[in-house]
DNA sequence: CGTGTTTGACCAGCGC
DNA sequence: GCGCTGGTCAAACACG
């Protein structure tokens, strides 16, 4: 069931998207997807939107414990590869997908009409709220790649680069060009392995993807289905 | 000429 | 209040 999924896996490795929490990054899995663009947008969309779907009270806060309780279930319950390879193989049967049970407050991994569950109780995370001012909705994700900026399929205008502290590679920030749409995105690379580029996205895209001719394949039903 | 990037200046939040 | 830091602005510039 894996097998399709670590043959073509390659280059780019899409490691977990949680919210802001990138220091939790080497507790998840890496998600082994493809580099070409189609494949990059599928993973990128769903694991994303996986988080938006959250509930907004939740979303909105993103609080640590948050995604630490996330990233200790799925340890648990599912195997980092196995995880992973499920998700991406989604790419493919468009029947994988993590989701919110509105019904039973729970994050779940839906694969072709069967359901892992993954434990992650709404309750339990009401309780961990925190009193942060709200914003928008923030996710990263890290990514082994020599390219700086992934195509995800939006159009992104750079507003801003700034060297941060304690880092030899300066942060780009960048802004979707799409009128009426606020949602910005920073890109960096990681410290300790500039290897692997870190890109947060922050709020939500009140458009679908604009694919410049290739629109081809599942990728823009999945793109506005999820995104 | 339109669009996107670069980059120094500016601003706001935070800790001391 | 002050200094530090991250985030944003906007004028200048590059490019097709």
């Amino acid at each position: 069931m894996h097998e399709e999924m670590s043959s073509t896996a390659s280059q780019t490795m899409l490691n977990q998207s949680l919210f802001e929490d990138q220091d939790l990054s080497s507790q998840l899995g890496f998600f082994p997807i493809h580099s070409n663009f189609t494949s990059f947008q599928l993973g990128c969309s769903q694991s994303l939107k996986n988080f938006a779907m959250l509930p907004p009270s939740l979303a909105v806060d993103a609080p640590v414990t948050l995604s630490e309780s996330f990233a200790l279930k799925q340890k648990e319950e599912i195997p980092y590869q196995s995880a992973g390879s499920q998700f991406l193989s989604s790419q493919r049967s468009t029947a994988n997908y993590w989701a919110w049970d509105e019904m039973n407050d729970t994050m779940s991994i839906k694969r072709s009409g069967e359901e892992n569950y993954l434990g992650v109780s709404a309750m339990k995370m009401k309780k961990i709220k925190t009193r942060r001012k709200v914003r928008e909705p923030r996710f990263c994700f890290k990514t082994l790649s020599d390219i700086d900026v992934l195509d995800d399929g939006y159009k992104w205008r750079k507003y801003g680069q700034k060297v941060v502290k304690n880092t030899q590679h300066p942060r780009s920030y960048y802004r979707c060009t799409q009128d009426n749409c606020r949602v910005k995105k920073r890109v960096e690379r990681l410290a300790e392995d500039p290897r692997m580029v870190i890109t947060t996205y922050e709020g939500r895209h009140v458009h679908s993807p604009s694919h410049d001719e290739d629109d081809s394949q599942a990728s823009s039903q999945f793109s506005n289905f999820f995104w």
